[in-house]
DNA sequence: AGAAGGCTTCTGCCGGCGCCGAAGCGGTGC
DNA sequence: GCACCGCTTCGGCGCCGGCAGAAGCCTTCT
């Protein structure tokens, strides 16, 4: 497939926004695209079946219902180097938001949302710049798990990284709304599965935005040293609404 | 911008063909672009207005020429991410070279060449897993140079790295012919620099390729105990020619 | 079995984009 | 000053692609 071809894919604005809605890692049926998206349900189709045909997205058929996802990490690193890219170009820099609830859940997606399949926002960068601190990540000459990186993950964490797979343990990912690195690469989605599983986490909306619980104030003290979010309230009501709008 | 119109920068061929061009790292007339890509002047022009306005080249005007290079590290980054998942997607995986001349040229690429302005290649992916096997180099929990990799530059090598500023020192860039990682960033810049500027490695023809040369092949016998190249001839003729065909 | 719902295919419309050649502009060389 | 050269702008052509609506298929629900 030529470089064009891969672009093209990815160069209208209908395809586009369905790539940045897939990139909260989980998987939406057609339908449900197609209203993201303000087209109707035959043009969601066709343009579902070029990005399938095209490698980036995989799809799953379920009774009348035709799921999709992103067809992997690497796709989503890609669409995620793009969209960081492209926000950051060009002359006014981004587009503002335009409605009092676009503000809210801009505002909940910057603090802490998922990116694919590891954690982002504000928590993101903070988890990650826990970790160098600790001396458990290096930023200073690449991005690398220390040894003692690695033992906190399998002892302090009790989520060992799984070894020997083609993908990176750690890599970084530029954060759109921090622009700067967070933690990606397995190591950022055992960990985003490891505080969702034990409810350190939580989603809110149908959306990327996600919140910390107590418990995982609790944790994140303990584990890391962070206090910012060691009394943190509930999530507050307003930031719960139409949290899956917008596609930061 | 928005992530479409980025994309959509790409996704022409012409315009493809010129980034693609540009990943050599240097700087191209626009009339050397046209004819590389096989249009006419006036839409080669067009091309690189829209090129240069979306802020994935940065121009320079001489005279009557206007010279045009990649906007930087990033932009190099992003085109050689795009172009290395689309030489993984698809079908067929990719053209076959079609003539003599280009199966040469193809040959020459894969053994060394220069990726915007690093090393890449079979030499760039030796030089990497060497770096990594001397424990310079860290890529078991991603990619990062160690202590004595900072070193090694500064007192080995005799290139110190620049500190601090906002590129990452080591980075992986996936080869397209090994299909592995080698070393990319700040440090895979001052090493190439460094190479190039000592006549350890010397360009052939007018593109990417680069071949090592006696004095080359013995420094990195020296500096990483390579013996691949320690009493390599000078680069054949055959491969010299129209080395500047071929995207890879 | 019948009805409803989700998705797909087909058709036609329309706008945008890539392409070229011709003409024009500015810089360079003789 | 004149000719040449590289690039740019303009006009026009043709094609491709995105879009919605109608019709149809298949699954699920009642």
């Amino acid at each position: 497939m030529p470089l064009a071809a891969l672009a093209a894919l990815l160069a209208d604005a209908t395809r586009a926004t369905f790539c940045l809605a897939l990139l909260d890692g989980r998987a939406w049926s057609a339908g449900e695209l197609a209203a993201h998206a303000g087209v109707a349900a035959s043009t969601a189709s066709e343009h579902l079946s070029r990005l399938v045909a095209g490698g980036l997205l995989a799809e799953q058929r379920r009774g009348r219902r035709r799921y999709v996802r992103l067809a992997g990490p690497r796709v989503a690193q890609l669409i995620e180097d793009l969209a960081s890219h492209a926000a950051h170009t060009g002359p006014g820099g981004g587009p503002r938001p335009a409605t009092l609830r676009a503000v809210s859940a801009a505002r909940a997606l910057a603090e802490a949302r998922t990116c694919y399949d590891h954690l982002a926002g504000r928590l993101g960068v903070t988890i990650t710049d826990a970790l160098t601190a600790r001396g458990l990540l290096r930023q200073d000459a690449g991005f690398a798990l220390s040894d003692e990186g690695l033992s906190w993950f399998a002892v302090e964490l009790g989520a060992p990284l799984p070894g020997g797979g083609r993908r990176p343990q750690a890599r970084p990912c530029l954060d759109w709304t921090e622009r700067r690195p967070h933690l990606a690469g397995s190591a950022g989605a055992v960990l985003c599965t490891t505080v969702l599983e034990r409810g350190w986490v939580v989603r809110i909306g149908s959306g990327r935005a996600v919140a910390v619980t107590g418990a995982g104030g609790e944790a994140l003290e303990r584990l890391l040293g962070l206090t910012a979010w060691a009394s943190a309230a509930a999530p507050r009501p307003q930031e719960v609404l139409s949290a899956r709008a917008g596609g930061g």
